[in-house]
DNA sequence: CAGCCATATCTTTTT
DNA sequence: GATATGGCTG
């Protein structure tokens, strides 16, 4: 007993050693709210007799699951396997595969992910005659997924918008959308969370169960769980009423995915018995980051008031690089990351570059290959939807669940087989028409007029099909053994080995990686070894659960990502206006979506232990145009007094642009927030006189000397004319020829 | 039918 | 810049 109090602060005491009925824990960040979590387990078990079995701990991410429950098991010292730490999804998944007949599919039903959910879309959008120019399949999918968040069934959304008329095709989409996943026997993420809710709801026994299986039910990251999520809460739970949630509203940054604020802020009206406690020491950070992080979210105004406050010295001052573009940005983290481990004897592990959208990674990437620095880019393109890696699992889907007609369409023509288009738009037809599956129209292929030409390799292909669902269904060989064959039978791995490119290896080296996962997934299975479960073990996997802390490498991702990690040092890069926040929350009327992006930066912010550095670059290219941002109005927020501008090499370099001076103010950069385009890229530049002419006048010409800041003197031996600018060729003593945009390079007559 | 090139459009953020 | 689509040719 005493032990499992030891170190804990008096709030953290109150937490752990609440027993029964609702409880709200107000977790800021860093304040140890895992700890108490699992302190709490191990109080209710070893103190308060509850059994292993009746405990469910529910997070949203799989790293977060396996965290909790290694922790768990390390201070529990009975049973500890038998609590039920998982995410949401998992949790559903399991309670669907036992009981999802009920609900009329199959319990090898398939999970959609976000591609092969764009693919059933473009079908309906195709059967339904729906200009996707006009509307994007995403568009429908968004207001689906938002749909399926707040619990509503097409139905339901029907008569919702059956006044708005421009809604109605969205209503159809919908009601059309979920016949087809139900008819190709499969669930996307949303269904997963939806049907089981749906399933309490109409199966009273099933409910019964579950109710009295999970007698105490705990909930991590809180804020951002959606309606659904909060239904499926409150079914669990009504019987006992011992739900524990841990949350922070000012780390709530998932609207964007139907995450409901009010889940936070109204839980004690809907749990009238509710005990509220509020962790607000921070163990994780300096003073000094802490103090940035709570003005910077002062500014939020739709928020519990709190601060969080530490014990801890004030730190390293908070440091903000500004540089001219992006890659320079890049270089000077890169460097600076370099110069640290060098000096420090720090760890790459200890370091994390944040951005606010994935596409930002790429020049990082570029940055610390050349400067020889180990790390590991999360998101972005997750491992799982790698081509090669989607084509093997949709042959695995295709032998698992006859009914997925993506998952055949995917493969039926990979590797190239001589089905091409047409045959499969007539087979797809005569499906549609006749009520089958895809996979039923292949098998009548010499029913189907017009479809000779590939018929041999159709047959072939359902032949093959067939012969690896019948060898599995009678147990005949192992998932290895059958991917193996299948690797072979298909010849993916000899067309990609002579192929003799880089990428082809790659490729190769990705299937393999994909055979490890296979048998590893066939070592540690708990219960049988299936295919759908092994399938299902890749679906509910996000790139971030696969981080290994331990690894010597820089970890770059999403501040959205790094929720719930943190680093010794983090740089929270791209701080500019338009890029963090986003033009989206800027330009947009909704204000609370400003907010969101305050939250977002609160988090990033909080996920440094010891130091963070701000950076921010004037220009950067964005969709292919070049955009000029102010700084991040963030950084404005923090204190002057807590910030060290440093390595600005090039804001010291150049203190002006264009001739106007830098204001001190971070924020009043003179060239700030135009931006321009390919075609016309001095339309919006305010440093252009209206009424002059757009083509940009130089006062040099080929044959003269002109000098330049960095190269020093040259000759200008070619100039060419591109409409709104000119093209300048130079040659320097030393440095050779180099070519300029005039409008870019200032170069100086001598 | 497959492979090539031109073009359009785009970006938040993810289980 | 990168990716998805559409049209053309062999």
């Amino acid at each position: 007993m005493t032990n499992l109090l030891n170190g804990l602060n008096d709030k953290q005491k109150e937490a752990v050693l609440h027993f029964e009925g609702p409880l709200l824990i107000l977790a800021g960040a860093g304040s140890g709210k895992t700890r108490v979590l699992t302190h709490r387990v191990a109080y209710l078990i070893e103190e308060c007799g509850v059994s292993p079995y009746n405990i469910l701990a529910l997070t949203f991410t799989n790293k977060a699951a396996n965290e909790m429950r290694e922790r768990v098991e390390s201070t529990v010292t009975y049973d500890a396997h038998n609590v039920w730490v998982s995410t949401f999804h998992s949790t559903c998944v399991r309670i669907l595969r036992r009981y999802i007949d009920h609900l009329g599919y199959d319990r090898n039903f398939t999970i959609y992910d976000a591609d092969d959910q764009k693919s059933l879309m473009k079908d309906i959008c195709k059967s339904l005659n729906i200009d996707t120019k006009k509307y994007r399949e995403r568009t429908f999918l968004n207001a689906i997924s938002r749909a399926k968040d707040e619990l509503k069934t097409p139905e339901q959304y029907a008569i919702e918008v059956q006044k708005e008329y421009n809604k109605k095709i969205f209503a159809n989409v919908y009601k059309e959308y979920q016949r087809r996943l139900k008819k190709n026997n499969a669930l996307d993420f949303d269904d997963l969370i939806m049907l089981t809710v749906e399933l309490f709801k109409s199966n009273e026994e099933v409910l019964d169960y579950y109710q009295d299986r999970f007698r105490f039910i705990m909930v991590d990251e809180y804020q951002d769980t959606n309606t659904a999520q909060f239904t499926l809460l409150s079914l669990l739970a009504s019987r006992y009423q011992n739900l524990c949630v841990v949350g922070d509203d000012d780390q709530s940054i998932y609207k964007f995915r139907g995450a409901n604020i009010y889940n936070i802020l109204n839980f004690e009206k809907v749990f009238p018995a509710t005990k509220v406690i509020r962790l607000e020491q921070n163990y994780r950070s300096s003073q000094n980051i802490l103090e940035a992080a709570n003005q910077v979210i002062k500014h939020n105004s739709m928020r519990k008031d709190k601060a969080l406050w530490t014990e801890q010295g004030k730190g390293e001052p908070i440091c903000y690089g500004r540089y001219d573009n992006e890659y320079q940005e890049a270089q000077g983290v890169a460097e600076d990351i370099r110069k640290q481990v060098r000096e420090t004897g720090m760890s790459y592990s200890d370091f994390a570059i944040l951005y606010r959208t994935n596409a930002q990674s790429r020049v990082f990437e570029e940055k610390l290959v050349f400067a020889g620095i180990p790390y590991r880019i999360v998101g972005a393109i997750n491992f799982y939807s790698r081509k090669e890696i989607k084509d093997i699992l949709c042959y695995l889907k295709t032998i698992n669940n006859s009914a997925d007609d993506i998952a055949i369409k995917r493969i039926i023509n990979v590797p190239k087989r001589g089905i091409g288009q047409t045959t499969i738009g007539r087979i797809s037809d005569f499906a549609l028409t006749n009520n089958y599956s895809f996979f039923e129209a292949l098998q009548r292929v010499d029913e189907i007029p017009g479809t000779s030409r590939g018929a041999a390799a159709i047959h072939s292909f359902v032949d093959m099909i067939e012969k690896y669902r019948a060898r599995l269904r009678d147990n005949f060989y192992s998932l290895e053994d059958l991917m193996n064959e299948l690797l072979e039978e298909t010849e993916y791995v000899k067309l990609l080995e002579a192929e003799e490119t880089v990428e082809a290896q790659s490729r190769l080296e990705n299937i393999d990686s994909l055979l490890n996962k296979i048998t590893q997934y066939e070592e540690e299975a708990v219960e049988e070894a299936t295919l759908d479960g092994l399938l299902e073990d890749i679906a509910l996997v996000a790139d971030i659960d696969t981080v290994d802390d331990d690894t010597e490498q820089v970890l770059l991702m999403t501040i959205h990502s790094a929720k719930g990690l943190e680093f010794s040092h983090v740089y929270l890069c791209g701080m500019e206006e338009n890029i963090f926040p986003g033009a989206m929350a800027t330009f947009g009327d909704d204000e609370s979506e400003m907010e969101e992006e305050r939250r977002l930066c609160y988090v990033g912010i909080t996920r440094a232990k010891e130091k963070l550095t701000l950076t921010s670059a004037n220009q950067r290219m964005k969709n292919g145009e070049t955009n000029f941002n102010k700084p991040s109005r963030f950084i404005n927020e923090i204190p002057r007094y807590l910030i060290k501008q440093t390595y600005g090499a090039v804001y010291k370099e150049k203190p002006d642009f264009n001739g106007v001076k830098f204001s001190p103010d971070f924020s009043k950069s003179p060239a700030s927030n135009f931006s321009r385009d390919r075609k016309n890229p001095f339309a919006n530049n305010p440093y252009i006189q209206k009424g002059m002419p757009q083509a940009v006048e130089a006062d040099y010409t080929v044959g003269d000397m002109v000098s330049h800041f960095k190269f020093g003197q040259g000759r200008v031996t070619d100039m060419k004319d591109l409409g709104n600018d000119k093209e300048v060729t130079v040659d320097f003593e030393g440095f050779g020829q180099r070519k300029f945009r005039a409008s870019f390079a200032k170069l100086k007559k001598i």
